[in-house]
RNA sequence: CGAGGUAUGGCGCAGUCCGGUUAGCGCACCUGCUUUGGGAGCAGGGGGCCGUAGGUUCGAAUCCUACUACCUCGACCA
């Protein structure tokens, strides 16, 4: 394994890969498509995990597990639905392996043939319908706000680390209510509920919106989604949020009897995001240097480096700083002490920076003699000493410096490269050299395919708050529908 | 599914054309000594059924045949 990564202007896939294997963030599994999300991964994971689960709780959601398996029939109930998920799921036939009798190892037993095939769940939608049809007599049990975290499996062809792979984890909620304006306002009420937590934790800015007929979920009225501009100016769907009107109640029969003593289906929304945030996190932020981390969500904001010759230095150095370990125990801020012997100062800042570490403390005798350490930002590389006795101090501040930092580049960084044009021949070139565009668009279908199978641009989203007056579509120049966001997208 | 390519210690590769010592190098790993403020140095060491199966040959990583897996591009998908 060479030093760094692949520098990102050089090849900017293989510098996504690269870090996330030097930043051990995760690896590949033994069957194609697979990934093993390796403990640092994991430890980002988990904090993403809490900030959600602790919002969604707050907003009156509830926690429930479904299980893996659902029944072939299920998915045929929904036609949009089945045509979305048909070509990518994962079928089991059999419940039983033998050894062959011709000594060629292990076989699947043919006399376990299942008499009804069992899908691998490519979303729950379907298996939770069918319970909810239990659970749902009366306007009095609803709404029904419950989410669950937990694997699904869709068969891809073509997959990368984090982005798509046939496996992975992610959270979807499932709700159930009396009325449309309420399941509406629902799915909305997630929207922001996501964009709030990429916005402020991962400090990823994210545009909000709709998507058009063609890009939203197979089964859905309408699909609101937050969308992000990566380090090399694609667009990545960051997560969505459906309204599902009543399609799956009608597919499910699950209606409900209302105050006035009507029998009506139910509404329902589903929303989801996924360990595909983790691919935002890297190509929002890193850099040549390896991952940069939101001080919100590093599992390590600060890391400390000693600079030691002896086991007595060592320890000097440790009652030097344990009134700072104190307060940042106190104070819950996430720190380590990395005194591995045998390694050099240098390979430590380099591992350090490659994992994202937000803040580095160095510390040796100099540092003691002078009363001070010596602090190094991962965002903008700027090292300074600090003294002692200030130190905390500076670490909070630094900890909100680099929350911010991090978040005002990338929105800069987005905004430089979204532009606005009619011009369908600038709409080309923008595209092609990378970029968000921004322009009318005539709300057909036809349209979106046509530029879609010339540019390979798809709409990203539709904004909210859509103002579309004297606008004329890029593509036909008829007055326009909607004002779009168009961007090549992963 | 279509076209092309690759397969050699954990990773990255050389060797294959033109068969012939004990299959080699870098990184990683282990041991020891010296080191430690931006990826330390020296010395020693461990690790290979050369993708699988057959064939040609006195002799195969190397030539031939089949198979398998993976990669890239296209198609498909989000």
């Amino acid at each position: 394994m060479s030093k760094g990564v692949t520098p990102k202007s050089q090849d900017y896939s293989r510098w996504y890969t690269d870090i996330i294997t030097k930043a051990e963030l995760a690896d590949y599994g033994p069957v194609k498509g697979t990934m093993v999300i390796k403990p640092y991964g994991y430890s980002i994971w988990e904090s993403l995990k809490e900030a959600f689960d602790k919002r969604f709780k707050e907003t009156g959601h509830v926690n429930a597990y479904f299980p893996l398996f659902i029944p072939k029939s299920f998915l045929s109930k929904e036609a949009q639905h089945v045509e979305g998920f048909a070509k990518e799921c994962a079928v089991v036939t059999h419940s039983r392996l033998k050894n062959s009798e011709s000594g060629g190892g292990i076989i699947v037993d043919p006399d376990s043939k299942l008499d009804e095939e069992i899908i691998v769940r490519p979303t729950s939608e379907t298996v939770i319908w069918s319970m909810y049809k239990k659970w749902i007599n009366s306007y009095r049990d609803l709404p029904i706000l419950i989410n669950q975290w937990a694997n699904v499996v869709r068969w891809e062809m073509r997959t990368r680390l984090f982005l798509r792979t046939s496996e992975f984890l992610w959270q979807e909620g499932h709700t159930a209510h009396s009325t449309e304006t309420e399941a509406i306002a629902e799915a909305r009420k997630m929207l922001e509920v996501y964009k709030e937590v990429v916005e402020n934790v991962m400090a990823v800015p994210v545009l909000t919106g709709t998507k058009s007929e063609s890009e939203k979920f197979a089964g859905a009225i309408d699909t609101y989604c937050i969308e992000a501009m990566m380090g090399d100016k694609k667009a990545l769907q960051a997560g969505t949020s459906h309204y599902l009107g009543q399609n799956f109640a009608k597919a499910f029969d699950v209606k409900f009897q209302s105050e006035d003593n009507k029998e009506e289906f139910v509404y329902a929304t589903s929303w989801g995001v996924s360990t595909r945030l983790i691919g935002a996190l890297i190509m929002v932020h890193g850099d040549d240097k390896g991952l940069r981390l939101p001080p919100k969500l590093a599992p390590i904001q600060v890391v400390i480096i000693p600079i030691f010759k002896s086991d007595d230095d060592l320890e000097k150095i440790k009652v030097f700083l344990s009134n700072i370990f104190e307060e940042f125990k106190i104070n819950n801020i996430r720190f380590h002490l990395d005194s591995r012997k045998k390694l050099s100062p240098g390979f430590k800042f380099n591992e350090w920076e490659m994992k994202g570490v937000p803040i580095r403390i160095e510390v040796g005798q100099r540092d003691i003699n002078s009363n001070s350490i010596f602090v190094a930002r991962r965002d903008t590389n700027e090292k300074k000493s600090v003294k002692i006795n200030d130190g905390f101090k500076k670490i909070q501040e630094l900890i909100n410096d680099i929350q911010n930092n991090l978040f005002n580049t990338a929105k800069r960084f987005r905004d430089d490269n979204t532009f606005v044009t009619n011009n369908y021949k600038e709409f080309k070139k923008i595209v092609n050299t990378g970029g968000f565009v921004e322009c009318g668009w005539d709300g057909k279908t036809e349209t979106e395919d046509k530029i879609k199978k010339e540019t390979k641009a798809t709409i990203r989203c539709i904004p909210f708050n859509n103002d579309a007056e004297n606008l004329k579509c890029i593509y036909t120049q008829e007055s326009a529908k909607y004002r779009v966001v168009f961007a090549k997208a992963y």
